[in-house]
DNA sequence: TTCTTTCTGTGAAATTATTCACAGGAGAAT
DNA sequence: ATTCTCCTGTGAATAATTTCACAGAAAGAA
């Protein structure tokens, strides 16, 4: 059975939560979930049991938060094997990942940065090699980057995601606030602040006219 | 009638696809934003029937793009007045936040950032004030912040958020990997990296598996 | 004017996602 | 051993969203 998109969504951020909660002994329920997340508790029952947990991951008490992890990661391939991905755009956005603790632990790692200005490229410190535009086409096929993570001014961020897509990537995380135009075997997840604050005022607005109803 | 989740968040990226569209003459169609955005037309036009329109906004030919914008954003609460947000930490994420243009034009204004580390505040340079932690008490209420930005180490980001819902603040847009607990008539908007490529591969997935079935 | 084309707008149908409600299992307590 | 309690897991019911299909409006052509 296929995990739905909603159910994908919560589940990985659900990961993420149970790692990052101090106790990794004393099991989960799905109340305590509800009360850390909002999301209900029968929704997140339902989102587990759509997975094929093969060893029992729950008990009496609630679920094994580490067995929980383990079986999402593997259903939703965020396992041991990481997934490869490179910065395109190093400027202040991109270069703030450099030094962003986030992937260690998680499904992908960082493996290149990308920046058209060559000497911002000496300037700039990081762990993982730096890169010049021009060597896209070499680097990135032959490093077997599959995503890549758009932090490019506005106004290139089309030509930029051309580019790439010529270079064989095949999905971009876009921090830009262009929309971008892909052939539709390219996935494109749009990361945007502004988006995001109008996300929460459509909610707010909603909730208000629900309590005046 | 009430606009439903997925159908604002759509329409709120919409209003950015216009407006970055070069042409603002000539009209715009179902076809073309799907062209552009890879929703299907029919849920595009549905949407768009979801908003009163008053004036008529589309034509033969399609819509006009301005009006389209102009009804978008007074449906949904993105119209002239603009809605106050801080930036909270100020480390390479949250101080590249400082020049970032996307906010010229939106619905949305950043007019404070805070951060614990008072030498760092008086590096930055910013065309908005910025304050030292222990003043948010007294500042956010006083401009009528509405929304945090939050950008802070992973460990303080529940601590931060904590603080802000006592300033009174009623949304936050999550940059940090943690996960937040708060009451529920506070939203909430995770931003992260690690989703977003999570989501990406789901979404691939999905796809092979659909080819192959 | 009348025909043709092109696009919107929207009820109705189909699909997808959430919520409910309860059977069943596992441990703790007596 | 029996009962009590607290969970999970999941079919069935409900709700939300998307897709379909087509009537109708507007504009240009002849």
């Amino acid at each position: 059975m296929a995990i739905s998109k909603p159910t994908a969504e919560r589940l990985s951020q659900l990961v993420r939560l149970l790692e990052q909660r101090g106790d990794r002994q004393t099991p989960v329920s799905s109340a305590e979930i509800e009360q850390l997340t909002g999301w209900p508790s029968h929704t997140i029952r339902k989102d587990i049991s759509a997975l094929n947990a093969g060893t029992h991951i729950s008990t009496t008490a609630g679920y094994d938060a580490k067995k929980l992890a383990a079986v999402i990661r593997k259903n939703l391939d965020l396992s041991d094997e990481t997934h490869k991905s490179c910065i395109v755009g190093l400027g202040r956005l991109g270069s703030a990942f450099l030094d962003y603790s986030g992937f260690t632990g998680s499904a992908f790692s960082l493996c290149a940065g990308f920046d058209s200005n060559v000497n911002r490229l000496e300037i700039l410190k990081s762990s993982f090699p730096l890169y010049p535009t021009f060597r896209m086409k070499e680097v990135i096929p032959r490093l077997n980057i599959r995503f890549a993570i758009l932090c490019v001014p506005p106004d290139q961020a089309q030509s930029a995601a051309e580019k790439l897509i010529d270079c064989g990537i095949s999905g971009i995380v876009n921090f830009t606030p262009s929309i971008l135009s892909v052939p539709s075997e390219i996935e494109i997840e749009n990361v945007s602040v502004i988006d995001a604050l109008g996300t929460l005022t459509a909610r707010l607005a909603a909730k208000q006219n629900h309590r005046s109803k």
